[in-house]
Order: structure tokens, then C-alpha cells, then sequence
DNA sequence: TGACACAATTTACATTTGTAAAACATAATG
DNA sequence: CATTATGTTTTACAAATGTAAATTGTGTCA
């Protein structure tokens, strides 16, 4: 019942998903201004997303630091994380949750028009089932 | 940094908005079967809430057992929790998010309804502003 | 080749989380 | 009132998390 990562570890996950694969050096310095942490402690996260084998990393010769990328469960642990909170805070009930963004500020027109549209390819293939 | 509360803490959390309002009996009752949890395992996470000035207990006279119920950050922490999850994952917009749920299972007609109305009605309000 | 620069690994340690046994308090009951 | 339930608090402890200093390894450049 333990969560998949912690908090920093997610925060690197998604600064290397940004970034789709880089170098420890380019992951600190992309962190390092909004988290204040110092190098190893990137590469600690790094090394406990790799035990969750959640990234990888590799060595390109003639180059002192190493490569990391986000594996294939690295790629979707976050939605996987969104799909198990909004089970428990909404009952997996999309409809509150979209309420609530509503509530908090209007969307864009363009966000509207890409909600309908999902909205209307869904019922299209609803349609075509019966 | 630290996340607002744990897994667990969230558990009891939730467990206790469902009920609105109970005493660490009741709880543990609802918890037990799924988490197998100890009584006073409850109370401790019941604390560590409360530490965290999300939710308070009293006593009730005549009574041996104290009854919990959540305050008000207590009521909001989820949506809190998903919102900043969703920043995280998304860039705080909903559109993929709801692209999400559908690729995973069909909506229900209800529930395309439903966000179907709140979109009407986003909308009418954004005209009514012009 | 020696010293320098920079990255990786080891080690460390305080805090939080998960979990509950043991001890303690207290109302209920014979 | 002594005993028994039942609920509360204390205490404990391992594992996970947050954070990095100190140490070690290794290209690089004079």
C-alpha cells in the first residue's frame, strides 16, 4: 500500500519526462533553481526511480555523466497516479473532477472545444456499437 | 515538500467523509475489512490528522469513545491533492485528463450528459461577460 | 604524467510513514 | 467494589523519504 515514488522522486521523473533523456548534469540544472538541491541528491532520486525501474540509465563513451531516460512504466506512472487519487477523492467519477476545474477558473475556448469534441467522438462510437 | 498527508492518513481521511462523522469504532469498522488495521492503528493516523489540523474529535459525555469528524481543510484536501497532481502530470489542464478517462472505459450516457452541461453552462456564462 | 575538474558512489542522518504491542483509563456489570 | 470490556495513550521499531557531505573515480589539460 506504499505509494508508487515519493514526491521528489516524481519531481524528477517529470523535469527527465520534460526533457525526454538527459544527463544528470542537465536534470540538476533544471531542478536545482526551484528545489535549492545539491547533485547527488538528483542522482539519489534518480537511483531510486531506476530501483522502481521507473528510469534507466546509460553510459555514453567519451562522456563523463551518464544518460537517463524514462522507461516505458516511468511514461505513464503519472497518469496511473492521477487514475488511483481521483478514485479515491471523486470515486473515479470524471464529471465532479472537471466540475471542479470549472469552479476554480473558466477554461479557454479552446479547451471547451476540444472537451466537446472528445465528448462527441465518444458518442459517435457509442453509436456505432449498437 | 513533504506531501500534505499519506496514503494511509488519506485512507482514514476519506473513510471519514464518507461517513460524515464518526467514532474511532465506526472507523475502524469501515477500514478493518479492506486495510486489516489494528484499532489503534486507526486512532494513530486519526492523530497524525489531526496534528495536521485536518480534522478534530470530541467527546461526547456518557460516552467512551471519542467522534471524529473532518474540519474544513480537512473537506478540501483531496480536490487540493488532485489539483496539484494534475498540474504536475498535465500542466493543470484538464483536457487530457479527461481524454484519460475515455480512452480507458466508456462514459456512461449520464455522465456525457452531465459534462455536457457544464459545458453549456461555462459557456454561457463566458457570454454573458462580453 | 600530475594535478585539476567534475561526476558518481558511499555513507550518514534526521524525519515521516506504517504498524501495532503493551500499558493505561474508565465505564459497565455482577 | 472487583472484574471485565472496551477504548486511549505510550512506546517501539522497521522502512521509506529528504537531503547532502565526504569520498572515490576518471576524463582533461598543462
Amino acid at each position: 500500500m506504499a505509494p508508487i515514488m515519493s514526491e521528489a522522486e516524481a519531481r524528477v521523473l517529470q523535469a527527465l519526462l520534460d526533457l525526454n533523456e538527459a544527463t544528470t548534469g542537465e536534470l540538476y540544472e533544471a531542478l536545482s533553481e526551484e528545489t535549492g538541491w545539491a547533485q547527488p541528491t538528483v542522482i539519489t532520486f534518480l537511483r531510486r526511480l531506476e530501483a522502481k525501474d521507473l528510469v534507466s540509465h546509460r553510459k555514453i563513451p567519451g562522456q563523463r555523466s551518464f544518460v537517463y531516460s524514462p522507461n516505458k512504466r516511468g511514461r505513464s506512472v503519472g497518469k496511473e497516479q492521477v487514475r488511483n487519487l481521483v478514485e479515491r477523492v471523486f470515486g473515479g467519477n470524471p464529471v465532479p473532477l472537471v466540475s471542479m476545474f470549472l469552479e476554480e477558473q473558466p477554461l479557454s475556448v479552446e479547451q471547451l472545444q476540444a472537451l466537446r469534441k472528445l465528448l462527441d467522438d465518444q458518442e459517435k462510437k457509442q453509436g456505432e456499437e449498437a
